[in-house]
DNA sequence: AATTTTTTGCTATAATATATCTAATTCTAA
DNA sequence: TTAGAATTAGATATATTATAGCAAAAAATT
């Protein structure tokens, strides 16, 4: 539950952080700040994209949620922050979770890692059986 | 040798390619767009922006560089294209080369797997070195 | 050497994201 | 319960990265 998380990272509750809590909740499409926008924006139609970034920013410096980068120009955001991969569709572009929780590798003391992100690239089931028709 | 596969892959040979292809050449820096543009200007100031986008493009597509995204928000390029890991500083933003040759995993038919990218993000040794005087 | 095709460079525009600033809201503590 | 301090929201300007469009130039072909 995002909601009561923001409290504890002492951010103050407000009903815009509430709002973009609950659809980051549970979310396994990594929408990005412009997805989460227009989420939003059907339900409360004055929120401002200002303070979608802002939400989403603020919530992944604290590590609530997890920013990810898939190499299409703009940020994706994962509320699910336990260690897994993520499969992204060269067609249909959507990122799929996977569940192969890769270990941080050791490097010795030339680099200490803090963070590891596995990306993988290539097609999904649907779009696979698409291009055999 | 870039320039030699860009007439390989049919592209027409420019003193701007020659040029972009010697600064990519050997390059262990991965270099943003704007970072090959600046080097290339010191040489051959006319060069337009927009030529060494489309350069790096043309040459990423055809897969002679590769396109790298390590959440910075810019893409960057790496004339090595062999299999192989990146490591990202999170002080001094230095992205290095790590040899860990992982294979494409198996997901079987639920995921067709046609590229893998590992990215690591941490402290290099320089950095860590500094923050402990 | 002329022609076709590609490429360049300029610039406008797009897309994503952040900065700034005022008004509004939240929370605390009296 | 409310006054006041601190934070946040929203509007918008701006920054950053990248692409699009087009005329002029250059490259390769014939």
């Amino acid at each position: 539950m995002i909601v009561k998380t923001i409290k504890d990272k002492g951010l103050k509750i407000t009903p815009q952080r509430q709002l973009i809590g609950e659809v980051l909740d549970g979310n396994k499409t990594h929408p990005s700040a412009e997805d989460v926008y227009k989420k939003v924006s059907k339900i409360a139609p004055t929120v401002s994209i200002a303070t979608v970034y802002k939400t989403l920013n603020s919530l992944a410096d604290l590590g609530v949620i997890q920013r990810l980068d898939v190499g299409d120009g703009k940020a994706h955001f994962d509320p699910d922050i336990t260690p897994h991969s993520h499969f992204v569709c060269l067609n249909c572009k959507r990122i799929f979770d996977i569940s192969t929780s890769a270990p941080l590798p050791d490097f010795g003391e030339e680099f200490r890692v803090v963070k590891a992100q596995a990306v993988y690239y290539g097609y999904c089931k649907e779009c696979q059986d698409q291009k055999e028709e």
